[in-house]
DNA sequence: GTGAAAGCGCTAACAC
DNA sequence: GTGTTAGCGCTTTCAC
């Protein structure tokens, strides 16, 4: 198991390193039979490039991090796998980080991409701040954001229009059912958090609704905070009619959470929520929600991400917005 | 942004690149206020330390893979955070990396693996052969397998079982809804799948019903892939009164396709299935499957994986069973 | 078309 | 308690 290098392989070929590094980069021309030669003698001794070594001697890992807060929500893995289908074809590894949206993790994966000298990362998160991820940057990784904009660092951002949608959904809920609307929201640091929360609270606006502070719980952006959230609202003086979940895995919770104690959706309590994972249309009564595109969002971080890495592209933070669309099931 | 080493620091702090070392690795004493100031000097000047340098000199890197079929089926994200969670404990970084249930990319992944010197691989994948796998330990990286076990490696191994729960679940089926019984199968080259398979055919022996092929189709471990199963089962001369699905997603996809022709589920059709994800429990009506446990899997290949890696096992293969039980909802 | 040699940034003998 | 130095395995100038 001790392992062959390209020395060995050059001995034994009768060629120098710098031969059997060509022969397998490809970057001078080598005669056709010595290459013939030196490729086959590497297989003979199993030989296994040290791709740590090259790294080390170009400065490139070829690798890039997706950091994101929560792998067990279904909208996560399809973003995952947009970003990775395009960095693939751009011969680019992808290392996938779960933070668990906690802070140190976001911190600790963002110091092991600058440590290990990753090219890129895309990163999701609810605690670090601009500047920090602006750092990382400096740090000569390439950053795409998705979530708010940058604007004072080369750092791209990808979102949706999460705002817009936010307001569409409430105004319906408003429309439909009156001004009795509560919001379940996420993490409140979240940025996405704040971005439809902002939604929820022009729509409240806009109709002449007044905000109501015993109308707004804040959670974690889980099934089971979706069930707390409920619960609270539903214990409270005066319960909502309907109410609008800041994601729908907190939609889900709060169906769980209404079928648990009787209550017939959307009749005696209106849902609705946002992303429209796979699950939204498993569940009775389907969900209304708003519709996502994580594999759009995905694929346009990717390129983002590969543009610069390549240093195809070396500007200011560019900014990919991808529509988010109200979709009415039966739920509300 | 060009980088500063640790002989800058050394440099400026007026000390030697070994006592910046030992100042950061703590392996050996240094005194407390040459300490102080090296670190104080290394955060002035923004010094990161190079992991890849590192480990090209240690010769290890400190970090795993997963390597799964489908980041996209809810049973993996589970079954990763398993693993991450013990990995973390150890100081492990882990990637984790998606076939797609695709040949090329298992072994793209396994090769990379090998080049990028990693410490250690999770495996679960649908085609590549023990042998393959046991030249990726000789190859100097600790592996454990989600599935098959292996005799002459040293390849740990976890997994369910399978075919005991599946052999359950299709004697169930049997004595609820008499000998007109079918499969729908996943990807059919998945040790996973032939583990099922075998349970199927063990309760239709035991119940002395006799195999039809006719009743046997196989798709891919997907909601899509049980849509077209179901669809074929229905269109066939002698459609089944119940049909035992390979995993969960497949099932949700054959619920789907009964509905869609506006069969009542169980009464014109049974369905089980078997992994019990989370969606298991939303769909309606719930379903009869068998409930697996991803995150103790994952738990236990962290483990397996950690003992290896630290090297504080080096033995033959172990395996370790975690048990899988029928649990019985409204769709069968 | 091929080779010699320097060096990427770090760690760990082996000195003292 | 601290320093000198030799690599880890590769790529890439520079030379022929």
């Amino acid at each position: 198991m001790q392992r062959i290098t390209i020395e060995d392989v050059a001995a034994r070929a009768g060629v120098s390193p710098t031969t059997v590094s060509h022969v397998f980069s490809g970057h001078r021309p080598v005669r056709d039979e010595t290459k013939a030669h030196v490729e086959r003698v590497a297989v003979e001794m199993g030989y296994r490039p040290n791709a740590v070594a090259k790294s080390l001697r170009v400065q490139r890992t070829n690798t890039a991090m997706i950091i994101l807060p929560d792998i067990t929500n279904p909208f996560y893995p399809v973003f995952a796998r947009g970003v990775q289908d395009v960095l693939r074809g751009g011969e680019y590894h992808t290392l996938l980080c779960n933070t668990d949206s906690r802070e140190e993790e976001e911190r600790a994966f963002l110091d092991e991409a600058i440590s290990r000298r990753l090219d890129g990362v895309v990163f999701m998160g609810y605690w670090v701040t601009q500047p920090e991820l602006a750092a990382v940057a400096a740090a000569g990784v390439a950053v795409v954001n998705l979530g708010e904009r940058f604007d004072d660092a080369p750092i791209d951002s990808v979102r949706s229009t999460d705002e817009d949608g936010a307001r569409d959904a409430t105004s319906y809920l408003l429309n439909r059912y009156g001004p009795s609307v509560a919001l379940i929201d996420g993490t409140k640091t979240a940025p996405v958090a704040r971005a439809r929360t902002s939604g929820f609270h022009q729509a409240l606006s806009a109709a002449g609704v007044a905000l109501r502070p015993d109308h707004e719980v804040s959670e974690d952006f889980t099934r089971a905070g979706g069930m707390r959230g409920m619960a609270t609202l539903l214990d409270s003086a005066s319960p909502p009619r309907a109410v609008f979940c800041a994601n729908d895995q907190i939609a889900i919770g709060a169906l769980d959470e209404a079928r648990k104690r009787g209550l017939a959706v959307p009749d005696d309590i209106a849902i609705a929520g946002f992303d429209d994972i796979e699950a939204a249309s498993m569940v009775q009564p389907q969900l209304t929600t708003v519709h996502n595109s994580p594999d759009a969002l995905g694929a346009a971080c990717g390129e983002m991400l590969l543009s610069r890495m390549t240093r195809q592209y070396e500007g200011p933070g560019r900014e990919v917005v991808v529509p988010a669309e109200l979709v009415i099931r039966a739920s509300a």
